[in-house]
DNA sequence: ATAAAAAGTTTTCGCGCGTAAACTTTTGAA
DNA sequence: TTCAAAAGTTTACGCGCGAAAACTTTTTAT
């Protein structure tokens, strides 16, 4: 396709017979250059394959075209997805994402935010770690670039929030587990890492009071993020010390519940609304796999999509310099009727 | 901490007491210079929080410290573990990892190559899509770049290949289910989209026949990664359309075992070994969720640490100079023997 | 003590581009 | 046709560092 080798902008402009300094501004913005002018750089571009060293690039602007994406846990399929959705929307707004995982430790978050700051990104996509996360560390880093938290938040750190409306997903739940059997009881870590976590506990014990029922929370030890062998390994032991007191399990999320599931499994106890079943089991998230559980999880849906979306929206607005106050945007979830309750 | 602002490595070497070009031979190498003037460093390293810039460091280097980490499907969990492990060995050695995930998209993979390019990486780790892989450009970029393939080898690109030993995992699994109970059927995708599944059937062939039994192989269509679905939607249709003609049911990997043994849930088949059982189901990966499964999954375990580890290592030494012939590693799999079959 | 080797310094150059200012050309509308 | 605005060009400078060469100092060995 190319005649000679290409070996920068100032060759690239020769051969395309425009000003390097008019090429520069094309890269930075096409559509800051006339039709024409376009147009010839858009032939040469096709003739040779050039494209701009981007350290180069980089190194005079005080703001790149980089876009950090950071989440707490990569091999949860639930944030991985997440991950998806945000690059795609980055790459469509013609920015570039970089995308990290804390793996569940918070001195590995510090060392992201660490490097991104070198990075010299236009903004940042933060879902914390939670409660293990650095909060000045974090706070620090808002202030020097512009970020938007989501998942989970921080006080009213960054420039916006966006995650779900978790008390409203335990209602839902609580309110069809409710009328459709049992109370329910409330299957959680003790302390868990994800701040959500007491949101839909306390949105739990507020809908079983409104519905006049007295609210039953089953803590467990754990820590970290393997939810699924803690929620088998306690499960068992909570049900071998008969602690829960219904037949109804409300789990805070699908990870849980799966490992709650395979410890109903190993104890033989029928998990379903059917009249020989022992247990209802449900959860929270609409998890890649709750659909593949056995038999199929009952859970809330968080709304992966709008989360993204709006997340992205968010961070480029506030990057267009519409200058807005830290807002906090919920979404609601929806509930996910399957075999499990 | 400090005193006053360090803008640039000239700065930083003035503060330090050293000179400039010290300075910079002691980031690229701290072990390279005097333990003396390297603690002279340091302990202005530690008054002042001077990093130097990435964006001026990696434009005049042919090579940088970065390494490329690229695996087809992100939301896979076993490739979310596997990029952890190889994160970590990355930053171990003193490189700066970065993640690509081609989220099941061709095109994607070649733009992530595109950009991945332009980054000037020391070396590349790279998970191919499989079939679906434009084998031109990996070719292409293999010639480019120092590329080390894993998990699905194309012929014979890149440095070497590491991954497991397909035909064994089989052959293994194959051997457990014939001397426990009836020779299995092989449950697959018609068309998929690694290359490792080819392998796996054929060694399950080759099994069945050495031990003298009729291989029997059920393909079901489908497309893409969604392999529980198709595991779940084309189980059912086999097991309506009376396809299997055993008891037994081996998978071509644990993703589409644990859609499979939704269908089963599904169908009231009891899935197990024992004698109330309806059904046997076994897969191949040990998937992070396979414990997790209802009967948790009888499987081959890859052998993940040693896969990474072993990638890491072969790249290194071929960045370290030492030119040696393409090599492929295969690492054997492990028989997880749980209550599925 | 003395020479040789190792490490550090100084000097100089250049990477590929962003950016700003002043100037020139093109464009489009009156 | 005329002219002002828009777009492009020229010129000049600098970013923060890598790298090579020649020189100076320190360390190691004899």
């Amino acid at each position: 396709m190319s005649e000679t080798r290409i070996r920068n902008m100032e060759e690239f402009a020769a051969a395309s017979g425009v000003s390097r300094p008019t090429v520069s501004k094309y890269f930075n913005d096409p559509d800051s250059v006339r039709p024409k002018t376009r147009a010839r750089i858009e032939d040469a571009l096709e003739r040779y394959d050039y494209r701009p060293n981007i350290f180069a690039m980089n190194q005079n602007r005080k703001l790149t075209k980089n876009v950090g994406i950071v989440v707490p846990y990569l091999a949860d399929p639930f944030f991985a997805e997440i991950a998806r959705t945000l690059e795609q929307a980055c790459i469509a707004a013609g920015y570039t994402p970089v995308l990290y995982s804390a793996h569940g430790e918070p001195d590995l978050e510090n060392d992201i935010l660490d490097s991104l700051r070198s990075l010299k990104p236009a903004g940042v996509l933060l879902a914390p770690l939670g409660r293990l996360s650095d909060r000045a560390a974090i706070e620090k880093f808002c202030g020097d670039v512009p970020t938007v938290l989501f998942d989970s938040s921080i006080r009213d750190l960054g420039l916006a929030f966006v995650g779900s409306d978790n008390p409203q997903f335990s209602r839902l739940m609580v309110d069809y587990l409710c009328r459709s059997g049992e109370p329910p009881c409330f299957f959680e870590m003790k302390t868990p890492a994800n701040p959500n976590a007491n949101r839909r506990r306390q949105g739990y014990i507020a809908a079983m009071e409104a519905l006049g029922h007295a609210p039953h929370i089953v803590q467990v030890p754990g820590e970290g993020w393997a939810f699924e062998e803690i929620g088998l390994r306690e499960g068992l032991a909570a049900l071998d010390a008969g602690r829960f007191d219904t037949d109804t399990v409300l789990c805070s999320n699908d990870r849980l519940a799966i490992g709650f599931l395979t410890a109903c499994y190993e104890r033989g106890l029928k998990v379903g609304r059917g009249s020989d079943c022992h247990i209802r089991v449900a959860g929270h998230d609409d998890h890649p796999f709750s659909r593949y559980t056995c038999p199929p999880l009952t859970t809330v849906a968080q709304d992966y999509d709008s989360i993204s979306r709006h997340a992205v929206e968010t961070l480029f607005r506030a990057l267009e310099g519409q200058e807005t106050p830290h807002e906090v945007t919920l979404f609601e979830g929806k509930l996910v009727m399957r075999d499990s309750a």
